[in-house]
RNA sequence: GCGCCCGUAGCUCAGUUGGAUAGAGCGUCGGACUUCUAAUCCGCAGGUCGCAGGUUCGAAUCCUGCCGGGCGCGCCA
C-alpha cells in the first residue's frame, strides 16, 4: 500500500534528520498518516512534526521544515509536500498515481481487497446460539448479520474462521419446552388440559403442536405423561432446530460446526470438568453446592457449578463448552453477545484462566439490542409471551439484502431501533439500494458499451492518464481505500465501517455518472472510462461480498 | 447502590483511535431526464457534539464529576 511507503520514507527521513535535534531526539514507532478530508490538503498528510515536538523540545515547524525537504529528495512517489496550520505535512502524490489503481484492482479481481496477515490465525467466531425452543428473533437476526459479516471480514484480511452456533438443547427450558408442546397437542385433540405454568404461551407453539396431530393423529395420546413430555420435547426441538437452521441459510449465513450442549453431558465432559475444577482447589463444595473460584480471577463473586440438587448449571456446561474450543487450537475465540448477558463475561474469562489459558483468547463482542416497534409502537420480543415478529417474518417482509445491510450499518456498540411498518414502507429508500444501484448502473454502462459497439480496452490498451476529471480522481481515491477498510474492519472487530465507506464509494461513483459521459464519447476516453468503470462494478462486488449482501446487475 | 453501552441537525445515524471549515440518509424548500437506469445528481436551510471542569499546539473523540436513556447484577438460560 501507499501508505506503507510513506510511513517508511518518513521514518526514514526522520531518522537522518534527528540528529540535528539533539541526541535525545527518537523516531517514534508509529507515524500516523491519515487520508485529508478535503484534497486541497494533500493526498495523504501527517502530523507526525506536531507530534515530535514535546520530546524533540521545539517548534512543530521546525520539524516539518526539515523534513518534507528531506522527503522531498528521497522519495520518487511524491510531487512536492506542503506545511500547513500548526505543522501539518501534506503530501502531494505525482500525477498518475491515482490512476495506478485502475490497474492494480483489474489485475487483481475478485481478490482486490483480500490480505495477506502480518500473523495469520485460526479464529473461531460463535454467534446467535439462540435457544432451540422457538422461532428466531428480530435480535437474533443481528448477531447472524454481524457474526457472519465479522467472519467474512476476518477472512478477507488473511484469517482462517470457523462458523460456529452453539445449541442449548439441554435443562429445564427444554422439558418445559417438550411439556408446552404436549398439552398443545392434547388440547388440540379435544382434551382438557393444564397448561405448564411456567410453560411457553407463543402461538408456533400450537403451531408444532398441529404438525404433529397432522402427521402422527392420536397414537402419542396413549403414552403416559412422561414418556410424552420426552417425545415431544425431541419431537419439536427436531422441528425448531431445523426452522432455525434453514432460517438462517436463507440469510446466507453457512454454520461449519453446531455444536450439542446436551453432547458435553452425556459424553461426561461436564463431570470431568467439574472434578478437574475441585482437584485443582479451583472449586469448592458450599451448601450443598459445588461453586468455582472465578472471584480467584476477577469475577466478583464465585460462582454454582453444580446445584445442591446435583444438577449442574448452564454455566458449568459452559465452562465444559470453552474447554472444548480452547482444545481445538483456534488462536482466538470470539463471541458475540447481546447486551443482556454482558454481566456473564467477567465469569467465563475467569474460567478460561482457570483452565489454564490467556483470558485473552476469549473476546466477546457485547453487541446492543434491538427494539423492534411497529409504527412506533414497541413490539414484545419475548417467546414466552403472545405477539412477536420473528426473524423470518423480517426476512420476507423486508428481504435478506436489506435486512442484512440495515443491521450492519449501525456500529454494534449502539442500540437500533428497528420500525417493521417503515422497513416495509421504505424499502426502495433503504441504502442498500443505493450501493446496489450503483453496481447496476456499473453493468448497465459495461452492457450498453458492448450493445453500441464500443468496446473495453485491455488494461495495457486503456490510457488511464486521461482521467482527470475531479469526479474521477474522487472515484479513483476511493476505490483505492478498500484494502485499508478491510484491515481497519477487521481489527477494530467494527464491520459497520464497510456499509459506510461503500456508501460512500456509491455516492463517488454516482456523482461521476452525473458529471462523466462513457458511452458516445471521444473513444480514448470512452476506453479509459470504461476501465475505471468496471474496477467500480469490481470494488461494490467485492465490497457487498464482504457483507453477505448481492450485487445485482440490473435493478 | 455497583458494572457495561449510548447521548452529534426535526428524525435515524456516520465521524479515519486527538487534527484543519463536525458529515450522510430521511424530512423541508428550490433546481436537473430528446443522450450510458431520475432507486440518481446539484443547491438552500438546519449544530452550544447532554452539562461542567481538566489534560495540550489542538477535544465530538482522552480523564473526572454530574444529568438523561438502555441493559445487567440468580443454586435461570
Amino acid at each position: 500500500m501507499i501508505r506503507d511507503q510513506l510511513t517508511a520514507a518518513i521514518t526514514a527521513a526522520l531518522s537522518e534528520i534527528s540528529g540535528d535535534f539533539g541526541p535525545d531526539a527518537e523516531v517514534p514507532q508509529e507515524i500516523h498518516i491519515e487520508r485529508p478530508k478535503d484534497r486541497q490538503f494533500g493526498d495523504y498528510t501527517t502530523n507526525v512534526s506536531m507530534v515530535l515536538a514535546r520530546s524533540w523540545k521545539c517548534n512543530p515547524r521546525e520539524i516539518a521544515v526539515a523534513l518534507s525537504a528531506k522527503l522531498e529528495m528521497a522519495d520518487d512517489l511524491l510531487d512536492r509536500t506542503e506545511i500547513a496550520g500548526p505543522g501539518f505535512i501534506n503530501i502531494y502524490l505525482q500525477s498518475g498515481f491515482q490512476q495506478k489503481i485502475v490497474r492494480k484492482i483489474t489485475e487483481q479481481g475478485s481478490s482486490y481487497g483480500r490480505l495477506v496477515a502480518d500473523e495469520p490465525k485460526r479464529i473461531q467466531v460463535e454467534f446467535v446460539s439462540a435457544n432451540p425452543v422457538g422461532p428466531l428473533h428480530v435480535g437474533h437476526g443481528r448477531w447472524a448479520a454481524v457474526g457472519d459479516c465479522l467472519a467474512r471480514i476476518l477472512e478477507a484480511a488473511g484469517h482462517q474462521v470457523e462458523r460456529e452456533f452453539y445449541v442449548n438443547d439441554f435443562g429445564a427450558q427444554m422439558g418445559l419446552f417438550g411439556e408446552s408442546v404436549a398439552a398443545r397437542y392434547r388440547e388440540l385433540l379435544g382434551e382438557t388440559i393444564v397448561f405448564p405454568e411456567q410453560g411457553y404461551q407463543g402461538s408456533y407453539i400450537i403451531d408444532i403442536a398441529q404438525e404433529i396431530v397432522d402427521s402422527d393423529g392420536r397414537i402419542h395420546l396413549k403414552l403416559s405423561d412422561d414418556e410424552q413430555k420426552e417425545l415431544f420435547k425431541e419431537r419439536a426441538y427436531r422441528q425448531v432446530l431445523d426452522h432455525l437452521k434453514s432460517s438462517l441459510s436463507d440469510f446466507d449465513v453457512d454454520y461449519d460446526v453446531w455444536f450439542s450442549e446436551r453432547e458435553l453431558h452425556t459424553n461426561g465432559s461436564v463431570q470431568r470438568v467439574v472434578d478437574s475444577m475441585l482437584e485443582r482447589n479451583h472449586a469448592y463444595i458450599k451448601d450443598g453446592a459445588t461453586w468455582m473460584r472465578t472471584s480467584d480471577f476477577g469475577d466478583e463473586k464465585d460462582r454454582v457449578l453444580v446445584r445442591s440438587d446435583g444438577t449442574p448449571t448452564y454455566f458449568a456446561a459452559d465452562v465444559a463448552y470453552h474447554a472444548d474450543k480452547l482444545s481445538r487450537g483456534f488462536d482466538l475465540l470470539i463471541n458475540i453477545w447481546g447486551a443482556d448477558h454482558h454481566g456473564y463475561v467477567p465469569r467465563v474469562k475467569a474460567a478460561i484462566e482457570s483452565l489454564g489459558s490467556d483470558p485473552s483468547s476469549l473476546e466477546v463482542i457485547i453487541g446492543q439490542l434491538v427494539n423492534l416497534t411497529r409504527n412506533g409502537v414497541p413490539v414484545r420480543m419475548s417467546k414466552r409471551t403472545g405477539e412477536m415478529v420473528t426473524f423470518e417474518d423480517l426476512l420476507d417482509e423486508v428481504g435478506a439484502d436489506a435486512t442484512r445491510f440495515f443491521f450492519l450499518m449501525r456500529s454494534t456498540d449502539s442500540a437500533v431501533d428497528f420500525d417493521i411498518e417503515l422497513a416495509k414502507e421504505r424499502s426502495s429508500s433503504n441504502p442498500v439500494y443505493y450501493v446496489q444501484y450503483a453496481h447496476a448502473r456499473v453493468c448497465s454502462i459495461i452492457r450498453t458499451a458492448a450493445e453500441r459497439g464500443q468496446k473495453m480496452p485491455s488494461i495495457d490498451e486503456a490510457d488511464l492518464s486521461l482521467l482527470v476529471d475531479p469526479s474521477e480522481i474522487t472515484l479513483m481515491q476511493e476505490l483505492s481505500k478498500l484494502p485499508e477498510i478491510v484491515q481497519r474492519c477487521a481489527d477494530e472487530r467494527a464491520p459497520h465501517k464497510m456499509t459506510t465507506y461503500l456508501r460512500s464509494l456509491a455516492e463517488a461513483f454516482h456523482s461521476f455518472y452525473t458529471n462523466c459521459r462513457v458511452v458516445g464519447v471521444e473513444k480514448e476516453i470512452a476506453g479509459a472510462r470504461l476501465r475505471l468503470v468496471d474496477a467500480t462494478r469490481q470494488v461494490i462486488s467485492n465490497g457487498l461480498g464482504m457483507l453477505g449482501v448481492t450485487a445485482p446487475d440490473q435493478m
